[in-house]
DNA sequence: AGCACGCCGACT
DNA sequence: GTCGGCGTGCTC
């Protein structure tokens, strides 16, 4: 009955499980975290297996050190869904928990300090005599040695935090005294409540009027703070006073005087949930609209297999603009309906405010958040609240595929064609394809929506693998907007020289703006120049640390309070920055000339071209959080911006309806990158960019700057024909064995040393020419598109083959073989179902 | 990933 | 001689 031993799965990076004894106080069950001894280390980790086998001669269990949850933390569905994804993405299972399990904020890992034996001796013997002499240490530090070895002379052990505040020795001082053995140190790892609590401030009846009942005398600010108090009842959170007192200039300070005199009291209360501000520009919500016909017969598809409660996976297509969120959410509501749980799945919650406003709107308090910006304590107090059941409506990014929701009943994944749902490090998943696992886990409805599907999705509803919904018209009968390709080529020759904005253009944003409509840009690429090279050597001037051009950014005056930030060149990959040279680093030429227009020049130009334009841009260096995002839009739906410029960011779903004209520069410049999903997303990025042409009563139009006008993915696109566009890249896929026609996996050679790159993607290489060959395709070894990255230098292969298991069997006996071959583990990084090939 | 153990130069 | 630098190898 009792078992001996459990497997642990740890977060660590090996491909395997620990077993350990279990003891009669330390009996879990599996889905549970426990605490157990780890290479002198203590670490959590979650019990995937009962057994009784022993382990083999030599090795012995260790026991069990504590067990954090009578009942499993995980839903059963999702600890398989973790072996799943490990054995899918060949990910060590330890990790894959722990990315599940936002609750690292419960277990906070503290150390404790003993005195040792050495540091006994040192402290009887006063002897820290030859070695101390020789020590760099100051005498006042070693006097703050010897204090803290006074301090744990008991015996005892102390926090960090108790001994650094009683010894002022830091950190490093007690590192150091590990080091030389005078100190011990232990990891604690104890459990914590995950509700956070907050700070009031209370008005104290009669406060201050021990002195014979009359009032100290106050002065302006303090009686102010009492004022703002009384006036909402004597309580109000200490954060909501600090921001009023902020707007009035009252420093924080004056608080503090009051509570020391006795007039305000501090109370701790246990945190009500936050929403957090979300705004919804006062437009109609999609859950107030009634449904078309087609919305209708999209809902009624969903609604039946929802109702037969099994697994169903459905291909939402659905133009831009016709209105798949109001289906979105007519299927959650049907699904509480129903008392099953609703989860949505964004691409980046931040970008996307207006979509998290209308399902707070529509679904009230049984909303839970779930995004990137969360602190692990929020993190973790959503998580129980899910958990518990309080929210039956997830809505996240990524990660929140995980949500421990109870009787999920849909699954809905929008944008699905988006790459950020590709989590970019081990584990390395797909968050669209762990929701279709989950569901099935689940016996839930899964709904894959977009405009512009992923190949991949569309090919498993042509094999009938997943339903086909399809909404083919915009809302209202709304046009498509009209698409008209400049040919930048002709272009140039009847300028004369490279400009960046087309005449075409031009003219046509003048008569937008005339009309007092608004124009949107689609500039590609961040920064004021992305290549600064030199005239006379041809040298581009690359990164310090990566194998990439540096981009100019042009220094911009402070706005909204910030610094302002000088002129540098930046590299987008690892972030180094530099000061922007005179001359050329190489050749000492002074010239240096900046190539190729990033969204900060399309500003510049913009505002040269039209001077009295309302000028918005939106960008990484411009958003920053989501709070930059929201105002940036609500000036756009007021009509604050009528000129709005920016990256791929603005491509992202919003729904704004008095912008008629949509332009693109430079976005097809991808089309010469070697990745074979290339055409694909430039294909999707052209065409979600044109969706926001023509959202309200007038219709829209894009202008097209190409130097490509004859590519497939940019004809395509122009005539808003995704089945064309996917025949024809579906026959490319097809003859080159790539997906949805095989499956691949990207692995990456990687080291500091340039040598152990090449020599370890040699071995591997013969290898896999030797025994992997019939099995599967095998491209490389070659340089990876970034051959040198943030120092490390890169080379990989992909490898293709017809049948998953077979990859994975391939990438699994590789792994081995580098192992035997001493191959550290960290120089592979293996990417099933790659996205982008680095 | 951490952390132990072990071998070698720097400094007294 | 000792300290502490970091290169290997293991973790139930």
């Amino acid at each position: 009955m009792m078992a001996l031993y459990c497997d642990v799965a740890l977060p660590v990076p090996l491909d395997r499980t620990f077993t350990y004894a279990n003891g009669i106080g330390t009996m879990p069950v599996v889905g549970a975290r426990v605490l157990v001894p780890f290479s002198g280390q203590r670490l959590m980790g979650v019990v995937v297996r009962l057994h009784d086998e022993p382990l083999p001669e030599g090795v012995e269990a260790k026991p069990v050190q504590a067990v954090l949850d009578e009942v499993a933390l995980l839903p059963d569905e999702l600890t398989k869904l973790a072996l799943w994804i490990a054995q899918y993405y060949v990910a060590p299972l330890g990790e894959v928990l722990r990315g599940m399990l936002p609750l690292s904020a419960e277990v906070k890992r503290q150390f404790v300090y003993r005195i040792g034996e050495a540091g006994r001796r040192v402290l009887y013997e006063g002897a820290a005599k030859g070695s101390s002499r020789r020590s760099r240490l100051t005498p006042e530090e070693q006097n703050r040695e010897y204090a803290v070895l006074n301090y744990l002379e008991s015996g005892e052990s102390a926090k960090a935090s108790a001994l650094r505040s009683a010894t002022q020795a830091n950190k490093a001082m007690l590192d150091a005294m590990v080091r030389k053995k005078w100190l011990v140190k232990e990891a604690v790892a104890e459990e914590r409540d995950a509700r956070r609590s907050e700070r009031v401030a209370v008005l104290v009846e009669g406060g201050g009027e021990q002195g014979g009942g009359r009032l100290p005398r106050l002065n302006e600010n303090q009686l102010a703070v009492m004022a703002e108090l009384a006036a909402v009842g004597g309580r109000m959170r200490v954060r909501d006073l600090r921001e009023s007192l902020r707007d009035t200039g009252i420093p924080d300070s004056t608080l503090a005087t009051l509570v020391k005199r006795g007039l305000v009291g501090l109370e701790d209360v246990a945190q009500a949930f936050d929403m957090g501000s979300v705004s919804t520009h006062g437009k109609k919500h999609a859950h107030e609209h009634a449904l078309n016909e087609t919305q209708m017969e999209a809902l009624g598809t969903i609604a039946v297999a929802l109702d037969r409660g099994v697994f169903a996976p459905h291909l939402l297509y659905g133009v831009t603009g016709s209105g798949k969120t109001a289906v979105y959410f007519a299927a959650m509501r049907r699904a509480l309906e129903r008392g099953k749980s609703a989860l949505l799945l964004v691409p980046e919650i931040g970008l996307t405010p207006a979509m998290t406003g209308q399902m707070v709107a529509a679904f009230g308090s049984e909303v839970a958040l779930l995004h990137s910006q969360l602190t692990p304590d929020e993190r973790a107090e959503q998580w129980h609240r899910i958990r518990r059941g309080e929210a039956r409506v997830v809505v996240g990014t990524r990660s929140a595929v995980f949500a421990p929701v109870v009787d999920l009943g849909i699954i809905i994944v929008d944008e699905e064609h988006d790459s950020s749902y590709k989590q970019e490090e081990t584990p390395r998943y797909h968050g669209r394809d762990v929701a279709v696992m989950r569901a099935k886990l689940n016996d839930a409805v899964v709904v894959l929506g977009s405009a512009t599907p992923s190949l991949e999705s569309w090919a498993n509803a042509d094999r009938g693998r997943y339903a086909r919904v399809e909404m083919r018209e915009r809302v209202a009968n709304r046009p498509l907007p009209e698409v008209e390709l400049i040919d930048m080529r002709a272009e140039f020759q009847a300028v004369g020289k490279e400009e960046v904005f087309s005449r075409k253009l031009i003219e046509e944003t003048q008569a937008t703006l005339d009309r007092g409509e608004q124009v949107i840009i689609l500039l590609n690429r961040r920064g004021y120049s992305f290549v600064v090279m030199c005239r006379s050597c041809g040298e581009k001037i690359e990164c310090e640390n990566c194998a990439i051009s540096m981009t100019y950014h042009k220094p911009v005056e402070g706005t909204d309070g910030r610094a302002p930030v000088g002129q540098r060149l930046e590299c987008h990959y690892c972030g180094f920055r530099r000061t922007v040279p005179k001359v050329c680093p190489k050749c000492e030429s002074e010239h240096l000339y900046y190539l190729g227009a990033g969204s900060q020049q399309g500003e510049e130009r913009l505002q040269e071209l039209f001077p009295s334009a309302r000028i918005g841009r939106m960008d990484r260096d411009t958003v920053r959080g989501r709070s930059d995002m929201e105002r940036l839009l609500t000036r756009l739906h007021a009509g604050e911006i009528n000129l709005l410029v920016g990256t791929q960011m603005i491509a992202k779903g919003h729904d704004i309806h008095g912008v008629t004209l949509v332009g693109v520069v430079g976005a097809d410049f991808a089309l010469g990158l070697p990745d074979f999903r290339a055409a694909e997303r430039v294909f999707q990025l052209l065409t979600q960019v044109s969706g926001r042409a023509g959202r309200g009563d007038l219709p829209g139009k894009v202008v097209v700057q190409t130097y490509h006008p004859d590519h497939y993915a940019i004809t395509f696109a122009a005539k808003h024909d995704y089945p064309g566009f996917v025949a024809k890249e579906m026959n490319y896929r097809r003859w080159m064995h790539y997906p949805p026609f095989a499956v691949l996996a990207n692995v990456v050679i990687q080291s500091d040393k340039l040598e152990e790159a090449t020599g370890w993607s040699g071995v591997l290489g013969r290898w896999l020419q030797k025994r992997a060959m019939e099995k599967v395709r095998v491209l490389g070894p070659a340089a990876a598109p970034i051959v040198r990255l943030k120092r490390i230098y890169r080379y990989h292969f992909v490898l293709k083959a017809e049948k998953r298991q077979v990859l994975q069997e391939v990438l699994r006996a590789m792994l081995a073989f580098a192992e035997a071959e001493g191959i550290p583990r960290k120089g592979l990084v293996i990417d099933v179902d790659a996205v982008h090939l680095m």
